[in-house]
DNA sequence: TTGTATGCGTTATCAA
DNA sequence: TTGATAACGCATACAA
């Protein structure tokens, strides 16, 4: 059997109530009995039953964690930032996955209240708006990732993707190009839309427009990365340069691209956007606009910690990508930079 | 304030002993009654609070999920399998990652089991026979996943490692490769050793002696198999043919390959292992030995439903690889199948 | 068929 | 400084 305080009382002749205050260095104790208590607990192997506690209404040391999948990189590290996060301080995350789907999120999300985690963290929520009655109800904190949601009870942590769209064109147009497409993600809702207002703006501040058939979308993986570039090598003129929603439509677009005998970069350069560790597997290496993945997931766990501490903290976060070069881009009809 | 069954007696004007079992379909109890507070229940919102039944003595309906790192994409597809199976029978996982680091593996399998989580699922242990010991001190069923460790307390789903380096040699041989060599990893341990006798071992059946040179280690990611190959490239003569430990080794290998200027795979086939996803993202697609690694993971979550459930389980579950022919692999010297 | 009393392991409240 | 008692929400042995 598991050893209790109350075991631990009786092995020292006093009150469970007294090994409850020695246990946990309670101011009115008596510094012997605290002492002689802690070493028959660690002599019987002694170890607090979280349940008990959570149950007479402390905290679960839980954290719920909601992803749509794991097998997209982007979230692995995410959650593994939130993770890191949550073993230093001691807490547990209960993880689940919604695969996309806004009403298996939603049970999900009620299940682990019902569960009694201490808060929740959801990244790339496909509930959107449809959360907000939710959370009043649930009297649980929430933060969300890359959800940009705002309401009464909604905390958030969130990459600048207008920027981060922004970045990855002026990149291109300062290498020299003009001709510039837009590969999108059918799936990527807000955050697609956001990239390409980057895009766009980036365009028209130097005085260029893109023709709309510049403009196609993936789905955000590899295979609409592939299928898009196919449709974009159909155009004429073709365009010089692709920025992709993110590394792995762009890693399709760079397979399509190889596959129609396309040098890249010195026929087409190619930016992707999250800075996946698998833009280097490929050859050339994708350059990048680089969300700080590991960072939204620590700062995500970090502000709901500071909220369940009852310390203040800012609502919502907005983090900036930086830009990766590697090997995908070069300026237009340079053949210098290829293989 | 929650809901609780006492609430439900009050309003439903009986003892909460009633509502208890009319909520668990007790068999003692008159269909009306159930019947009328099933819908108060329901019309209050209640939720039975899972804490206060895992202190009841019940499960808490948790398992724990062990995993080196998410960032390995191998792990992430057997912790997707585990979830799928928890989640659809109602439990919840809890994740930690152990970094691969023996001692945090140790000390999150005890927290986890202070957890009263009801059964734990380590993937690709580092602890070794270091384990047997506390396993029996635990009292909590544990599967390990790709450990290939035995004992009284032991419950494993592996892959057969021998097969699969078998399976991939053998390949290579039957297109007509002699010089084969082979990039392991330092930090693969007994699987390394495991798929490497299984090269031998098909070199063998073909009369085939490798030159020690020819067998070179990795680390078991991209750069480690990039260095190998490098190393490999210096060899005379060189090999035909490359087995890798991974698919990241052999992303790796593939491109130092391709770096140095030969065409993968008419100068050189390279075969990897694991199929992962990611070996469809580099060009030429990577030729492999998929493990089943969903397949791993549901087999863990469902042997561990059994344990818990009383239910006859098998101690051993070995699963075997399957080739996945794609484009990285050609006869030695064939220049038709190159790009 | 329903209700009373008790316990799960811990913390909190009040007395002593 | 210590102890008795109740409480958290649920399940169960026993009584009615």
């Amino acid at each position: 059997m598991r050893v209790t305080i109350k075991d631990i009382a009786r092995a020292a002749g006093v009150s469970h109530t007294t090994v409850s205050r020695a246990l946990r260095d309670s101011e009115e104790i008596s510094p012997e009995t605290r002492a002689r208590i802690r070493a028959i607990a660690e002599s019987l192997g002694y170890r607090p039953n979280p349940v008990a506690r959570a149950l007479q209404g402390r905290r679960t040391q839980t954290l719920g964690v909601v992803v749509t999948r794991l097998s997209d990189p982007f979230h692995t590290e995410v959650v593994q930032g939130i993770e890191r996060v949550a073993q230093a301080h001691g807490y547990g995350i209960l993880l689940s996955l919604s695969h996309e789907d806004p009403d298996k999120e939603r049970v999900i999300v009620e299940l682990l209240a019902a569960k009694q985690v201490d808060g929740i963290i959801v990244a790339a929520s496909r509930l959107g708006s449809r959360y907000l009655p939710m959370l009043e109800a649930l009297q649980i904190p929430i933060v969300l990732i890359n959800s940009h949601q705002t309401g009464p009870y909604v905390y958030s942590v969130a990459t600048d993707n207008v920027h981060g769209g922004h970045l990855a064109t002026g990149y291109l147009i300062r290498l020299g190009h003009q001709a510039i497409a837009y590969i999108g993600s059918r799936r990527g809702g807000r955050s697609n839309q956001d990239r390409y207002r980057g895009y766009r703006q980036a365009l028209r501040e130097a005085g260029l427009t893109p023709r709309p058939e510049w403009v196609v979308q993936g789905d955000g993986r590899v295979e609409g990365g592939e299928a898009a570039m196919r449709r974009l090598l159909e155009t004429h003129p073709r365009p010089t340069a692709v920025f992709c929603y993110n590394d792995l439509t762009a890693i399709g677009a760079l397979k399509a691209a190889l596959r129609a005998g396309l040098r890249v970069p010195a026929d087409l350069s190619i930016i992707g956007f999250d800075g996946l560790e698998e833009g280097t597997y490929v050859t050339p290496a994708l350059t990048t606009v680089a969300q700080p993945r590991q960072q939204l997931g620590r700062l995500a766990a970090e502000m709901l910690l500071e909220i369940l501490n009852g310390r203040p903290s800012p609502k919502h976060i907005l983090l900036q990508g930086t830009l990766i070069e590697r090997e995908s881009c070069a300026p237009p009809g340079s053949s210098t930079a290829s293989r």
